[in-house]
RNA sequence: GGGAGUGUGCCCGAGUGGCUAAAGGGGACGGGCUGUAAACCCGUUGGCUAUGCCUACCAUGGUUCGAAUCCAUGCGCUCCCA
C-alpha cells in the first residue's frame, strides 16, 4: 500500500456505510472513526499512553492555537507535533480557519488572505493560504486540512456562496503551496444547507485540483453543526457525501454527537472530530447507553454502579458514578479525566461497532437499533 | 459580680425606619456545552388556593401610618475587668 491510500473494505449494501483504512506516514487509521480533539497539542487531561488505551487512532491539533502559543518553529524544531507531544500514531491539524470566523476576531478579509487580531494578546497577524500551509507543514501532522471560511446558521445565501468561491480559491491556494510529500491535504466543503452550494463547492474543489495539477487525499465538509437542528444537516449530508469521490476518506467536521455520528456513518462519512465528549467529560457529563448522565445529579449519590454498566473501558472496570460524582462535585481534576477516557472510549467503540456492522453488512440493522436504544433519544 | 459587643434565610454575611421576601458569597438543586479563549457558563433556592396573600431577620412587649432596622425586658453567644 502507498502512502494516502484509502483501501475500502467494505461498502453496505443498503446504506452510503463504508470501512475503509486510510494509511498515513504515522499509520492506518480504520474507518469509520472518530478522533479526539487536542487543540494545543494535547487532549485535555489525557495523556498519549492513555489515548492508546483507549483506542485513539488520530487525534487532532489546531494550527491557530499552536502558531500564536507557542509557535510553529518551536514545534518545527522539538521535530513536529508528534515528537513535542509524544504521540507517534496519526495527527490532523485543523488550518485555523474556524477560529479566526468563529471568534469574530477578523479584521480584513480579501481575495489575497486575511487579517486577523491574536485572541491572545490583541497583536495582528496576517495569513494567506500559502502561509497557512507554511505553518502546518512546520507542525508536521499527517493530515492538514485547507484554510477555509466557515459561516454560520442561519446565513444570507449570498454569504454562504461568497464563502463556497473563497474557500475553494484558498483550496487550490493550499493544494499548490504545499510540498510536503509525508502530509496529507484535504480540500473543505462549504455550502451552508443549501445543496446546490454544496455540489457547487464539491464542482469547485475538482477544479481546484484540475488547477494544481495535484488531487486531495480527503475531503472535509464543514459548516454544519453550526446551530442548525440535526434534521437540517439530514436533508443534505447524504447527498453531499455521495458527490465526494468514492476512494477518499471523508471527514465530518465538528461533529460528536452519538446519534449523528451513528446517522453520518450511514450516509457515507469517515471520520469525525468533536469537543463533545471531552469538554462535557470536564463539565460532569458521561455517555451511556442510557443516553446522558450528568453525574452532577443527586441521584448518583448513592449509585455504586459503573458509569455504563454495558461499557468495558478501564474507567467503567473500575469507578462508580458515585465515587466520579464526588470527584465532579468536588471539582476534583480527576473527575474530568476519568470522565473524558470514559467519553471518548464510547465514541471510539462505537465507531468500531459501526465498522463491524458494516464489515459484516448489516449496518441496516445496526443503525436502526441504535435509534430504538434508550441512548439515541438523549443524543 | 461589673463593663462592652453581638444575635439576619441551610451556612457565612450586608442592611440600621418605608424603594426588603431581605445585597453578596458559599452550599444545595437543576440546565447547557458540537473543526476547544470552556476543569466553564446560566438558572432556581420561605410557603401558598399565586399579577395577590401568608409567614419571616433570637423571644416577648412597646414606639410609629409603617420596624430586620428605634425602645424595654428576657435568653444565647463573644471579649474585657474582678
Amino acid at each position: 500500500m502507498t502512502l494516502f491510500d484509502f483501501e475500502i473494505d467494505a461498502l453496505d449494501s443498503r446504506t452510503s456505510a463504508r470501512a475503509g483504512r486510510f494509511h498515513t506516514a504515522h499509520g492506518v487509521i480504520q474507518t469509520p472513526m472518530f478522533m479526539p480533539v487536542g487543540t494545543r497539542a494535547t487532549v485535555k487531561g489525557i495523556t498519549p499512553d492513555h489515548l492508546e488505551d483507549l483506542g485513539a487512532q488520530i487525534i487532532l491539533a489546531n494550527a491557530y492555537h499552536l502558531y500564536l502559543r507557542p509557535g510553529a518553529d518551536i514545534i518545527a524544531a522539538a521535530g513536529g507535533l508528534h515528537t513535542f507531544m509524544g504521540w507517534d500514531h496519526p495527527i490532523l491539524t485543523d488550518s485555523g480557519g474556524f477560529q479566526i470566523f468563529s471568534l469574530a476576531n477578523t479584521l480584513s478579509l480579501d481575495a489575497d488572505g486575511l487579517e486577523f487580531v491574536s485572541i491572545i494578546d490583541g497583536s495582528r497577524h496576517r495569513w494567506t493560504p500559502e502561509s497557512n500551509m507554511d505553518i502546518q507543514q512546520k507542525l508536521g501532522a499527517d493530515i492538514v486540512m485547507q484554510l477555509d471560511q466557515c459561516i454560520g446558521y442561519p446565513a444570507e445565501r449570498e454569504q454562504i456562496e461568497q464563502a463556497v468561491l473563497l474557500s475553494a480559491d484558498w483550496a487550490r491556494r493550499c493544494r499548490q503551496a504545499h510540498t510536503r510529500s509525508d502530509q496529507a491535504l484535504f480540500g473543505i466543503v462549504q455550502g451552508g444547507m443549501e445543496i446546490d452550494l454544496r455540489l457547487r463547492s464539491i464542482e469547485l474543489l475538482h477544479e481546484a485540483e484540475e488547477t494544481a495539477g495535484c488531487g486531495f487525499e480527503g475531503f472535509g465538509i464543514g459548516g454544519y453543526s453550526v446551530g442548525e437542528p440535526h434534521e437540517v444537516m439530514f436533508e443534505t449530508l447524504g447527498e453531499v457525501a455521495s458527490a465526494l469521490p468514492l476512494r477518499k476518506p471523508r471527514y465530518l467536521m465538528g461533529v460528536g454527537n452519538p446519534t449523528t455520528l451513528v446517522r453520518a456513518v450511514g450516509s457515507g462519512i469517515d471520520l469525525f472530530d468533536c469537543v463533545l465528549p471531552t469538554r462535557t467529560a470536564r463539565m460532569g457529563t458521561a455517555f451511556s447507553s442510557e443516553g446522558r448522565l450528568n453525574l452532577r445529579n443527586a441521584r448518583f449519590s448513592l449509585d455504586f454502579t459503573p458509569l455504563d454498566p454495558a461499557c468495558t473501558c478501564p474507567v467503567c472496570q473500575n469507578y462508580t458514578r458515585a465515587y466520579i460524582r464526588h470527584l465532579v462535585v468536588q471539582k476534583e481534576m480527576l473527575g474530568g479525566i476519568l470522565l473524558s477516557q470514559h467519553n471518548l472510549y464510547y465514541l471510539i467503540n462505537l465507531m468500531n461497532c459501526a465498522r463491524e456492522a458494516v464489515l459484516e453488512g448489516r449496518y441496516t440493522e445496526f443503525e436502526a437499533e441504535w435509534m430504538n436504544s434508550s441512548a439515541a433519544h438523549d443524543y
